[in-house]
DNA sequence: CGCTGACGTGAACAGCGTTCACGTGAACAG
DNA sequence: CTGTTCACGTGAACGCTGTTCACGTCAGCG
């Protein structure tokens, strides 16, 4: 039975998962598939067209039909979407974020978002903006989360500041020490919120006619 | 004359500019500065720890003083700064985003947002949470830019989308167009704006006592 | 049956970050 | 002035990486 492009992508996030990105050799994945590791080439050209498949794999099902609920709630819901796509495989939001050329999956995904926003009123290249702004944000987010996941335990920001000789206010102090203690999903809501509000709020001060225009072109 | 650690990085920041971050490589710098590759471990322990400071390098001067302009100003300046920061050396935004450890002027520009943004009426934490936000933001929207400059000419989004046999909406496709049609800037400032908008929309929002804790510590 | 073509092998290549025993020359102590 | 020290640089190596390629091997098909 010989080896398919699938298999090679499955295997591929099973050791992603197991040892990380940084491990994910063309050597190591061939050993997990019982394989020498340039007999992967036959499969794809090279390892950015295997990260590439990766990448589009883990943000599947991320622009599925969304409930009709108000479209700031869509906008919530494709956030949160994204989010928990990423972490569902480790360094998830680092191979999304290595991927240059957008998959069909990540296409279907900023489609949806793009319709959600020209139903809200948005003129189509402005959704396009928002679309990207809201998944740099995931992204960002995640990778972070997902870095601070994988950290020696008491490698904390104390560690950097002190030995750089920079004098931070007690603010910031206690800034950084949230960061470690709160709940990550709680500080992605509440920066997700941000953004939404923002869009209600530039949404009621769009021009009348961005607002009732069905009939005529923008 | 010996090299000197400012010797090092200033070069390697000159080759960034003249080759990109794919071709920095130890070797390659080290001919640069008339010198063994193995040289340059004298003077930085390895690699990532020369590119945080090249990272550290880009982004000085982020956190200077303010003007005295009303929050929301200062918060969209600091934006401005970061952006015009990473813009300012090719492949700036992925060397700044690869690097984990934060510098002295990352943590300088990141406590002068935080304190910003407390003196808007923020509790410690949320502030920071915002400023990495932010800073999410500027450097997801960046490191596209980046990319989208150094673009084979006619290879835009129909390329992709076209291999993929993924049918997209009439509104996307608008979308895609207008992102590489419109000044990067101008993307920048909206979303910019829209985030800057929620924050304001969140502040009227917060619960009173945050609100008029003027007389306690700024 | 004989051929074809896809799949996998194993060795190689160039390049990477990194290390190390070894020179070398300036700075400093006596 | 001499002797020592030590930071700096050399050049060769190590192990690893992605990638290529001539060569087997074997299933499927005319």
């Amino acid at each position: 039975m010989p080896l398919r492009k699938a298999d090679v992508v499955r295997e591929a996030l099973r050791f992603l998962d197991a040892e990380g990105l940084d491990q994910l050799t063309m050597r190591k994945l061939g050993a997990a598939l019982n394989v020498q590791g340039g007999a992967l080439y036959r499969h794809y050209p090279n390892k950015e067209a295997l990260l590439d498949a990766m990448a589009d794999k883990i943000v599947e099902g991320i622009g599925a039909p969304l409930p009709g609920v108000p479209w700031p709630d869509q906008v919530r819901i494709l956030g949160k979407r994204l989010r928990a796509a990423l972490l569902s495989h480790r360094d998830g939001a680092r191979v999304v974020a290595g991927t240059f050329a957008p998959g069909a999956n990540t296409i279907i995904g900023s489609d949806t978002s793009v319709q959600v926003l020209c139903g809200a009123g948005l003129p189509p290249a402005q959704a396009g903006w928002v679309t990207f702004a809201l998944f740099y944000y995931v992204l960002g987010h995640t990778i972070e989360e997902q870095a601070q996941l994988r950290l020696p335990a008491g490698h904390d920001w104390r560690t950097h500041t002190e030995r750089l000789d920079v004098e931070v206010s007690p603010q910031y102090a206690a800034a950084l020490d949230s960061l470690t203690s709160t709940d990550p999903a709680e500080r992605f809501d509440y920066g997700l919120n941000i953004f939404i509000d923002g869009l209600c709020r530039l949404r009621t001060t769009l021009p009348p006619q961005e607002e009732t225009a069905g009939h005529a072109a923008p």
